[in-house]
RNA sequence: GCGGGUGUGGCGGAAUUGGCAGACGCGCUAGACUUAGGAUCUAGUGGUAUAUCCGUGGGGGUUCAAGUCCCUUCACCCGCACCA
């Protein structure tokens, strides 16, 4: 029929060749910066997942073109990270050639697909004129307090012999090779996020994130208003501060627990009389993964803390002290007061050890289970005959901070990030160490601190950063006094390279600054940004921290620059499954351009449903749209010598026009290439089409199939679409003259009729009344009220 | 456990405001042209007892009218998970 590789290949080469999608800094255009998730160049090449994204973006970014808007719309390479790593030690090469690789088949599958990015601002995280910029900003957070180095318990991959972080070993294993993770102290690079944990929340305000990414903000920031009470040790009269969000049940507290690692059980060494017990049971927390550890639903263990005294300050009472891995050191003050009667936890220890349950508040059945209802107080002195938590809390916080026994306090879930990897392939971080001077930062002049070209980068046995074999690497001299000194050896994590990228593409070839002021103004923000719902919590968080920062100190326009982000559903095997090797469910996309062209791949993706939705695959599905574009093509033979639009034809135009705009609009993917077949059948009903109509309909399907719709314009002889402006829709040319609506009697339809618009409603009644099954159903009832809804409805209740 | 999401034909999914449920496509059925081709065209296609009867996971409710609003319940998926 017609050759789409010819023509598809065709149309990318006038379009690289002309820069066509270039996007330039400045001009009369109101600006629009529509972003993708820049993707990992995996050695499997592009994913029909990534198709599906890249296809609604470039949808929207050549309609935004058409509308007149100066549309940047940029592709880069997220290139750091461990497979490529895994990949060089395996094949003996340098990461860096792998990844090289690995982009030139993604940007060859990018291009096949004709989507309109501006390759002129394509960078690659790996590029030292990039990653200059990632460090020069790491030294920024340095300079500012917010870097600072700490020993931490971390994930430990013996295998691998790897930090990981809490989410690459979610389940107790190893993300990578499934091996058991276990606990190791380590001296980390850690940046001061929680410091912003509630800017973080506030300035959810001053995006148009949706709802569900906002949520999942919140949820990961996990805010907790409530207090902290201090418990006093009688053998030493140290402070012992927990943090509880009820306050209200202090009068309940019959023990209370400490997290294994707390730092008062060091304090209290002479004091504690079982501490060979104690120091057994640290032992014994230690050796569990941080997964098993938090394992909900295994047994309470702990052991009570003999020697020390402590009492409720409310009423004198004793409380028994014990130490649990139930607590943890990193939230709160990592202790707590146990309340057992309204607590499912404490009631569990409780239990188990045999200790006292002191019901404060009526409900529930204390001999079965913890009561974490409401209800009036009880057994709480001044709270006694209070009805609600609310109340409760409020007057119990008042009563603690006129007694200096503690105060309100706000808590968060989101903790400091942990920025060092024991890893080769990512941002050294440049940081110098002296023994005389201590850390000092690299100097800006001496950026960027480049990997070293070596063959050799498996990671040392002890943990350490293959960085740290390399001598020529690690010894340096002290950038104060001079002296010899040594460099971290520890890289950054994947996800810093990815927190500022969308700040480089808007001036991505300054050899001066990350990015100028002027083209962060001049841009704004990233008005559109689209990608995984897996990274809505993490890379998110972690890019907005990194904003906040740069906006603090100054450096770029906005607090916020990111202002709408959606995320899109996954596209699954035809078996329903996530695609995977191993379950031989993978589509390439490659296969399915050259059998059906970049044009129904693109049609296809953004017809197959609900763009914000997982999707299964469906070739059949695939095939149909084939056949969509191939009505497409044939229709030009349907072309007549007529002028300007068939009369016919203008409603359903000027309606599709209306409909589609919103669609596009609304990440209504789907429904906007069902419109466009709709069209089509109204085409083909007629004899004959005009140009115009045809050209109508081009310019219509071209944001998503532009190969195709490009090359018949240009045999039609008009400019190109691509210069072309996005129709408007004239509202004048849809006002229906006849409208069918439906009769309803008691609530079911009974007939249907014809009326003209705004006909008047008596005699839209009399129609009514008039038909046969109408009259059928009302026969031997009376009416009661006739409501006619304009141009929708009649409506006639009877008895 | 907490948070979020989803339940509509054989399948993917439509239904901006409560107003004729099932748009559009796939698949399927019959036919045409042709001859075994993943081409094209025409007609049909939610279910049955073929009634203007029943149908949007189940049960209740509000309403002249509910996929849509309210209450309740079930199932599946995702995220976090002893967060005090």
């Amino acid at each position: 029929m017609y050759n789409f590789t010819k023509i598809e290949k065709k149309w990318q080469k006038y379009w690289e060749e002309n820069k066509t999608f270039k996007a330039i800094n400045g001009g009369e255009k109101e600006p629009y910066y529509i972003l993708v998730e820049f993707p990992y160049p995996s050695g499997a090449g592009l994913h029909v997942g990534h198709v599906r994204s890249y296809t609604a973006q470039d949808a929207l970014a050549r309609v935004k073109r058409m509308q007149g808007y100066n549309v940047l719309f940029p592709m880069g390479w997220d290139a750091f990270g461990a497979p490529a790593e895994q990949y060089a030690i395996k094949n003996h090469i340098h990461p860096k050639e792998a990844v090289m690789e690995n982009i030139k088949t993604f940007k060859g599958q990018m291009l096949s697909l004709g989507f309109s990015f501006d390759w002129d601002r394509e960078f690659s995280t790996t590029d030292p004129e990039y990653y200059k910029w990632t460090q020069w900003q790491f030294l920024q957070f340095y300079k500012h307090g917010l870097a600072y180095k700490a020993k931490k318990d971390v994930n430990w991959c013996p295998n691998c012999k790897i930090v990981l972080s809490n989410e690459d070993a979610a389940g107790g294993v190893c993300e990578r090779c499934g091996s058991k993770v276990v606990q190791k102290e380590k001296s980390q690079w850690m940046l001061k996020m929680s410091d912003y944990a509630e800017d973080l929340i506030k300035g959810l305000e001053d995006t148009n994130f949706a709802d569900r990414v906002k949520l999942g903000q919140i949820n990961w920031i996990g805010k907790s208003n409530g207090a902290e009470v201090d418990f006093t040790i009688a053998e030493t009269g140290d402070k012992l501060t927990v943090y509880t969000t009820r306050c209200d049940t202090l009068f309940g507290v019959t023990f209370m627990v400490l997290a294994p690692e707390h730092p008062m059980l060091e304090k209290l060494n002479n004091v504690i009389t079982n501490m060979d017990e104690v120091k057994k049971y640290q032992e014994f927390a230690k050796t569990k993964s941080a997964f098993e550890r938090t394992e909900v639903n295994k047994d309470k263990t702990g052991v009570k803390l003999e020697g020390i005294t402590v009492k409720n300050p409310l009423n004198g009472r004793d409380v028994a002290v014990f130490i649990s891995d139930y607590v943890m050191m990193g939230y709160g003050t990592g202790a707590i007061m146990a309340v057992p009667a309204h607590d499912q936890r404490d009631y569990e220890f409780a239990k188990k050890f045999g200790l006292e349950i002191i019901p404060v508040i009526k409900g529930g059945d204390i001999s079965k289970e913890a009561y974490t209802g409401d209800g009036e107080m009880i057994n709480s002195d001044f709270l006694n005959g209070f009805t609600n938590k609310k109340d409760s809390i409020k007057r119990m916080l008042e009563y603690l901070e006129e007694h200096k026994l503690g105060r309100a306090k706000v808590n968060y879930k989101l903790q400091d990030w942990i920025f060092s990897r024991q890893r080769f392939w990512g941002e050294p971080i440049p940081m110098i160490y002296c023994d005389k001077c201590g850390w000092q930062p690299v100097p800006d002049e001496d950026l960027p601190l480049l990997l070293p070209d070596v063959a050799e980068y498996e990671p040392t046995d002890d943990g350490e950063s293959p960085l740290a074999k390399i001598d020529s690497f690690v010894n340096t001299t002290c950038p104060k006094c001079g002296g010899k000194a040594k460099r971290e050896t520890d890289t950054m994590p994947n996800w810093a390279g990815s927190s500022w990228y969308f700040l480089r593409y808007m001036d991505p070839h300054n050899e001066h600054e990350f990015a100028s002021m002027d083209a962060m103004k001049y841009w704004k923000k990233v008005d559109w940004y689209n990608g995984g719902m897996e990274h809505t919590a993490r890379h998110l968080l972690y890019a907005r921290f990194w904003v906040q920062f740069l906006y603090n100190v100054g450096l770029v326009p906005s607090k916020e620059m990111i202002w709408t982000r959606v995320s899109h559903g996954m596209v699954l095997g035809s078996d329903n499954q996530k695609m995977s090797k191993s379950k031989g469910n993978v589509i390439n996309p490659d296969e399915i351009v050259s059998d059906y062209g970049a044009d129904v791949l693109r049609i296809y993706e953004m017809f197959m449903g609900d763009y914000t939705q997982d999707a299964p695959w469906n070739t059949n599905s695939l095939r149909g749209c084939k056949r969509f574009i191939d009505r497409i093509y044939r229709l030009k033979e349907k072309l007549n010598n007529k002028d300007g639009y068939t009369k016919e034809l203008e409603a359903i135009q000027n309606k599709t026009i209306k409909g589609i705009s919103y669609d596009l609009e609304h990440m209504g993917y789907n429904t906007y290439i069902s419109k466009l077949m709709i069209l089509t059948n109204a085409y083909e009903e007629k004899e004959s089409i005009t140009k115009e109509d045809y050209r109508l309909l081009l310019i219509l399907l071209n944001p998503v199939a532009p190969h195709l719709t490009e090359e018949l314009n240009q045999e039609m002889g008009y400019d190109l679409i691509s210069n072309a402006t996005w129709p408007k829709c004239d509202e004048t040319k849809i006002v229906e003259e006849e409208k069918e609506i439906a009769v309803q009697v008691n609530g079911k339809v009974r007939a249907t009729i014809n009326i003209s618009v705004n006909e008047d409603e008596e005699l839209i009644k009399d129609k009514a009344l008039s038909c046969e099954n109408v009259k059928k159903h009302l026969e031997g009832l009376q009416i009661l009220k006739i409501m006619v809804i304009k141009n929708k409805i009649v409506t006639i209740v009877a008895k």
